[in-house]
DNA sequence: TTGTAGGCGTTATCAT
DNA sequence: ATGATAACGCCTACAA
């Protein structure tokens, strides 16, 4: 069933039903409603596919990212998805699996797909050259949750640092000077060796620590400082390796929730009590974050409104209109609940 | 840059240089050099929505769920995607927020942009007529999670039923002879009258646990069947409820993690110990579930799986074959951890 | 107000 | 092997 379709059997052009169809131009109230008659009775259903092609726009934005499954950007999807469906968009979404090349292909087959816009966590800091193209080529383009230095587009994500230097001294409160971080970043086996690291977000927990760490006065320890924790084995030895040192750390801050699931397995499986044995502050206040044992402290990000305001940054720039700011970060906080305890006597 | 600008500096007709780029019909060696150096500097990308328009596929399939943020769709999509990748699929994901009249417009709108196939998780088992013209007029389509009785479409999802008779048993093997179900379900106020529901996954569970008690000898109570417990307080005031009873349940099965969730945090309110006070089976074995106080037995789904096979077979059916099957069920399976206990003294 | 005709960028048909 | 030309289904001048 076509325009044409309806038009012969409503008797009149195809323009014309065309025109009633999309309910524009001058059409007679009378031919209108033949039309409208016409296309109900054939059961017409408009080709979008056809629309887009001649009008440039196809109502739909591609959204690009690491890993669907993980609840943070789940959750930032349910964002962008209700603030799009709002403007009467569609959304593509890619799965990378936090490989660049399967983003860069993403990117391209998006593009081809001809998607109005296009919304990206980059799954690295240095292979950006796909996305500075899209971005210089004039398409609207967002960057969720993580950070390009380099490139001007556009980024939505979370003022991460200064709640990162809230758990800090929290944790310097109750007498913590051991106090690691424990991050899934892949870092190519390569250890700790100053900022910025390859993803923006994990950088800036990083710098409010130091920060914190450095206005209380408790030197950097760089063996306190971990990466690659991802899964629960690679997980579980990072933790084995940290307790085993020389001067372990009391405390630990959890660079996001999945990390904070496998450590706190981690630590059922070594006997380790929270936080009788150590401390710990995870990084997302997932819903589960309430009722582990105890009870635990974290970083609360307003992950869906960061997906929503993604959505609606990306449809202004798409309205042709300019960007609210280049970076926009919506404030954390820590959630104070019963995983920070003071320094264990035999630690001391 | 189209095709008849690669045509042109390449200095062959545009059918030409479509073969060369398409890698289909015949083209000279020497004519296919041409045009792909040609396409190379001109940095030509095909355009996919021209392509469509006239092959009638679109390469992308439309998957519309009710929460794309329950962990549950999370991970099902995560299969799908990676299924649909595979085959060189895009995905158009659309949420519906378990709303019917959401989940008809979404339909219709991805049928209008072309998509090659469709994979629902259909929200009501009641308001179907959309699925089932999408199905008769011959379009592929999969139900997800969910079946739909009297429609033949191909649904895959979890069998169910034995792993929660086999959990029910596992309670009343423990002395429980007062077993509750709580599901968040919309019922409309209305309280259990019998099967089916209005979400087969559901009923599934409730089939397995009646027959579970019925071959125990234990007398079905139709005020141990719970629903609409969506949200902490619902959640809250239905656990009340149910404890408040003159005969309480001594142990509870709860319908998904959502629900588990805010159980346990109810619990923890009221001042109940699991399994002390109460015993509880929850359905779908989250990562958390193993971190719970005490580790919480569950009934695990492979639902990345569901997700996979959803795919598979819609790829099949998009590919003219005949489905494997009308209804395919993945195996569910008891994972017994410590979260049942005997029943306690004083509630015998 | 209505109709005619051309174009969007491909692929597909049919000669040559 | 290659080229001209017609679809695909819609929108949109422009003309009547």
């Amino acid at each position: 069933m076509t325009v044409a379709d309806v038009a012969r059997e409503a008797g009149v052009a195809k323009a014309t039903a065309s025109r009633a169809l999309g309910g524009y131009g001058a059409v007679s109230d009378e031919a209108r409603d033949r039309v409208l008659a016409a296309a109900e009775a054939l059961g017409y259903r408009p080709n979008e596919l056809a629309r887009s092609m001649n009008t440039g726009k196809s109502k739909t934005i591609g959204v690009v990212v690491g890993d669907i499954e993980n609840g943070y950007f789940g959750l930032a999807m349910r964002g962008i998805s209700d603030a799009a469906k709002r403007a009467g968009y569609d959304i593509i979404l890619v799965n990378t699996s936090e490989d660049v090349e399967a983003e860069i292909d993403a990117v391209r087959l998006l593009l081809d797909k001809r998607v109005d816009g296009l919304i990206v966590a980059p799954a690295s800091a240095y292979r950006t050259e796909h996305l500075r193209e899209v971005h210089q080529s004039g398409h609207p383009l967002v960057l969720l949750d993580r950070r390009i230095e380099s490139l001007p587009a556009v980024s939505v994500g979370v003022d991460i640092a200064p709640a990162a230097r809230a758990a800090t001294r929290a944790l310097v409160a109750e007498g913590h000077r051991r106090i690691a971080f424990v991050s899934a970043l892949g870092t190519d086996g390569e250890r700790y060796s100053g900022l910025p690291l390859g993803v923006s977000s994990v950088t800036d927990r990083l710098v409010g620590i130091l920060q914190g760490l450095e206005e209380t006065g408790i030197p950097i320890s760089p063996e306190l400082i971990r990466f690659e924790a991802h899964g629960a084995e690679k997980t579980h030895a990072v933790i084995a390796d940290l307790l085993a040192l020389s001067e372990p750390p009391t405390a630990i801050l959890l660079s996001d929730s999945l990390v904070a699931l496998n450590v706190l397995l981690a630590f059922r499986e070594l006997g380790i009590k929270v936080p009788r044995d150590v401390s710990v502050v995870a990084f997302d206040d997932v819903d589960w974050a309430a009722i582990t044992d105890p009870p635990m402290t974290v970083v609360s990000q307003p992950i869906y409104d960061v997906g929503v305001t993604a959505a609606e940054e990306l449809l202004r720039l798409m309205r042709g209109m300019a960007p609210d700011a280049t970076t926009l970060r919506l404030p954390a906080a820590l959630v104070e609940r019963d995983s920070i305890g003071p320094v264990a006597v035999s630690a001391q």
